[in-house]
DNA sequence: GTCTATAACTGGATAGAC
DNA sequence: GTCTATCCAGTTATAGAC
């Protein structure tokens, strides 16, 4: 995906046959967007140095500037890269729910729905995924600017969310449904996150990165609030 | 508090009687960290410069260094002000909750005694609290050393809510527990670091600081979450 | 305790060769 | 496209006067 259209846009061909150890052979704009995205995940904006991302990526920092510019654009890049693919999911995954449910949806339906294709790709998409849902989750709670840029790219998704939701519950109110959104948005990015946290406060009982016990539970966990706090204005 | 403690370390001594515009003229190590406060909380730690706080606190960078020695050490002494504070708000909140109850413990509850103090603060604290409360949101995940900064901070205060909740849902597994305290302290820290953003989505039906509003959801929310979760354990 | 001045260094960004 | 070399603004931190 965004790999094809960088090579195809950058008009680049193999300068070199190299060997391959993986089949892999990612042209340098790639290199430093997946070097960036890990770094930027991990310690925000500030946190990270142009010089760090290019001597991680085996380049140098004019390269970084030749391909995005500044700084910013290269997290913007970043933050752009995977968005469209995931809320592409995210979409088909609640339209082939209702298209399957009709009139039936579930709460519990909608809400896995609307999760399973963040928690599948954060189990098997790889480091990659892994670090741009941590970049999510980090952002999401940036009190500056996070709000807004969550704005910009995930809000069509999350409106098709509750409207699913309000469809199973009817006469909630718009407040409570949003309300509870919120709930379930600060529990997923702090999933997201994957901080440790949850390791060290149940001393290995619980693993942060243990998707398959997270996931059901996630969902009872939302579905039980949202009906909670949804249903006496229902 | 850190305040009085401070002051005895530092071994000042009144030495203007202050006349005081509300009774405030605070000196100017706690100006230094009120400002510190508030921009590490928009800012996180990077996004921060100790120029930026001296000028903002009407002092200079040296004044800075002689007080706190670094600015890692700022950061530390801001997290830490008002952390005992607010944990022993809590600690004493849930041990009256439980004397009251005693085996008759519910988890509505437990989780209010829990929350009640912060959100209390956070919403008649003033400015102060709000900004510290933001900074804990961010923190919280942050995944490079989030994790590690609120276990030795907050550790204690979370067993106890976790006892308290177990002993109203007897039989319920730790794995249950902790996943369950993992989403409500999500749901927490995104409401904490209020970025505005539930407001934008919801386009001005909720206000991300409508501290009564959000609560009894929150309570609501959460036990109901905590119940279904841990249920089948049970 | 608070200031000025500055040392010592790191940051993002660019010019220009290849 | 990718590199070397470099500019210079901005950073933390300290020395030393008052």
């Amino acid at each position: 995906m965004g790999a094809s259209a960088g090579s195809a846009k950058t008009g680049r061909s193999a300068k070199v046959g190299r060997p391959a150890k993986d089949s892999r052979e990612k042209d340098a704009r790639e290199a430093i967007l997946d070097v960036a995205e890990e770094r930027f995940a991990k310690h925000g904006f500030h946190g990270v140095t142009v010089r760090e991302v290019a001597s991680a990526a085996h380049v140098n920092t004019a390269l970084i500037h030749y391909y995005f510019n500044s700084k910013k654009e290269l997290f913007d890049a970043v933050f752009m890269r995977r968005a469209e693919t995931i809320n592409r999911d995210r979409l088909d995954s609640m339209d082939a729910y209702e298209a399957r449910l009709g009139d039936r949806v579930s709460v519990e339906g909608a809400i896995e729905a609307f999760l399973h294709p963040v928690l599948k790709r954060l189990h098997e998409g790889g480091e990659g995924w892994r670090n741009y849902f941590a970049l999510v989750g980090l952002v999401n709670s940036t009190t500056a600017w996070g709000g807004e840029v969550m704005t910009r790219y995930f809000d069509p998704v999350i409106h098709r969310l509750i409207d699913l939701i309000a469809r199973a519950l009817p006469g909630a109110s718009k407040q409570d449904l949003y309300w509870s959104y919120n709930f379930l948005s600060g529990s997923l990015t702090l999933s997201l996150a994957e901080t440790g946290r949850i390791d060290r406060l149940s001393e290995g009982v619980c693993r942060s990165d243990d998707i398959p016990a997270l996931e059901p539970r996630m969902i009872a966990y939302a579905a039980a609030g949202f009906r909670s706090v949804c249903v006496r204005s229902a």
